[in-house]
DNA sequence: TTCAAATCTGCAAACTCTTGCAGATGTGGG
DNA sequence: CCCACATCTGCAAGAGTTTGCAGATTTGAA
C-alpha cells in the first residue's frame, strides 16, 4: 500500500472532520483561547449538547484538547495554527454569480483574523 | 443571517468537496500542471469513469478548470496554491500511537512538495 | 446524602455521499 | 456515414453523517 494512499486517507478524514459549519465556527471561536462548553454554545447559539457532540470527534482526532476545572470542561486548539489555516481556504471558495457573497467572505476573514477586541476600559 | 454562518457553510462545502482520498490525490496530481482524464486515471490507478465523476463536482466549485483539445479534456487547478495549502494540513493529522505513520506523512509531504523530476536527458 | 448544573454518550430517523455500471455525448479517422 | 475512443451523466444499492432526544456521569453545594 503506497504511502500516498495511506496519507490521503488520513488527510481526507481530517478534512471530513472539519467540514461542518458548526465545527468550523467552533474552531474559530477557540482561536483566541480556551473556553468551556457552555460559553462556546452561547457564542455559536447552539444547544450545549450539540457542541459536546461536535467536540467529541474533534477531541478524538486531537484537533482540540480539554482541561477539566470543577464541573466545567475547558477546550483549546491542539494546533492553534489550524484556525488561520482554515481562514486561508476562503481564497478557494467560488464566488461566481453570488452577488454580495464576496463581501461576506471579506468580512468574516477580518472577524477570524483580528486580534482580541480590546476591553472597554 | 449572520455572515459567519453563511461563510462557514460555504467553507464546509469546500472542505467536504476536498475530503475524499481520491480527490486529494487528484489535486496533488495536477499540482505541477494540466493533464487529461486518462493520464490522471493512470497516475492514480483508478478507472477513468471514476476520475470523471470526481472531476465533475471539483469543476462545479471551480477547484479545477478544463480545456478541450480534440477528444481529450485537460484539467488544471484554478488556484494552484490549493495543492500546497492541502499539504500544510499534514501538520494537523494526529499520529499518536501509529508507529511508522509519521514517516509516511513526511515521505508524502516531500512527494507533494518537490519540483518536477528532471527528465532523464 | 440528595439535588442541580455541566457535560457526555447512545440511539434511530432523515439525509447525503460513494461506487459500479449502463448508456449518452462529442470527436476524429477511414 | 460508421466506428472507436475519451469522457460525461444518471441511477440504485450500500455506507456514512447529522440531529434531536433520552438517559448516564461527574462534580459542587446544601
Amino acid at each position: 500500500m503506497p504511502s500516498r494512499i495511506i496519507v490521503s486517507r488520513e488527510l481526507a478524514d481530517l478534512l471530513k472532520l472539519l467540514a461542518h459549519p458548526d465545527r468550523l465556527r467552533l474552531i474559530e471561536e477557540l482561536r483566541l483561547g480556551e473556553q468551556d462548553v457552555s460559553s462556546i454554545a452561547a457564542a455559536l447559539d447552539l444547544p450545549a449538547t450539540r457542541v459536546s457532540q461536535h467536540l467529541a470527534p474533534l477531541r478524538a482526532h486531537r484537533i482540540v484538547e480539554d482541561r477539566r476545572e470543577g464541573r466545567n470542561h475547558f477546550y483549546r486548539l491542539t494546533h492553534p495554527g489550524i484556525a488561520a489555516w482554515i481562514v486561508e481556504a476562503l481564497d478557494f471558495v467560488d464566488v461566481r454569480n453570488r452577488f454580495g457573497e464576496g463581501s461576506h467572505i471579506d468580512h468574516v476573514r477580518e472577524l477570524w483574523t483580528a486580534d482580541a477586541p480590546e476591553t472597554s476600559s
